[in-house]
DNA sequence: TCCATATTTCAATGAATATTGAATAGATGG
DNA sequence: CCATCTATTCAATATTCATTGAAATATGGA
């Protein structure tokens, strides 16, 4: 992963109303909810939830389909996985001895991978 | 983890030099590294250096101690585990078998935790 | 004390971002 | 085709943030 790419999803994240967002997508899972959903529990109108999915969806933590009228979003899990494990890359000069085997991060919902 | 807790640190995390401290300081260890060192090898001045070291220290992500002349900075392991805890929590309603057991993320460097 | 080292603080500038409401676009059913 | 539902796009505004260089603070040695 690209720092640049990381730097992306970091930002989507560091804000009130996507962050609410993407852990509401995170315990839903797979199935995903419709933005008109999502707006209404988060609470925000819906041209600035569209602004935010839209900004969560370019940084590549959400994937959207439409379904009739609706258009559903779910967390790509793969790629948040991806983000931690960048995060935590190379912990302690690679010696999990010292804190901890970082690198369990990188099995997070998903098979291990570089 | 409150919500705007993980707003800050994930806010200093999306910022290209800071995530680039950041890492470098992962990768070092509890042992750390100096301010001015720090900087040189990031590339950027002292005081842009002091600033971002500030945000990432006030956000948690490290903590600091002087030693003779120099200031010391290292990554606050405990709770960047508490972050990406936070991130993946009740990860797809609670059941790991649909996308993988995000729980082990909790035990990233340490103990797990609530 | 005086000087050099190491880092932080401060103020000013320019750039990036969130919010709002109105307008637009696509899908569905009558 | 029309009305409606659902969601996005756009422009304007206000706020927040990064960078720069100069000045200030703190430490340690001569």
């Amino acid at each position: 992963m690209e720092s640049t790419h990381a730097i992306k999803a970091l930002a989507a994240l560091a804000q009130e109303h996507r962050l609410a967002v993407f852990r509401l997508l995170v315990a839903q899972g797979p199935t995903g909810l419709p933005a008109g959903e999502i707006a209404k529990t988060i609470g925000i109108s819906a041209s600035g939830m569209s602004f935010h999915l839209a900004q969560l969806e370019h940084a590549g933590l959400v994937r959207s389909w439409r379904r009739q009228r609706r258009i559903y979003y779910a967390v790509e899990i793969e790629n948040v996985r991806r983000l931690l494990a960048f995060l935590t890359q190379d912990c302690c000069q690679g010696r999990p001895d010292i804190c901890g085997d970082i690198g369990a991060l990188a099995q997070v919902c998903g098979p291990e991978e570089a």
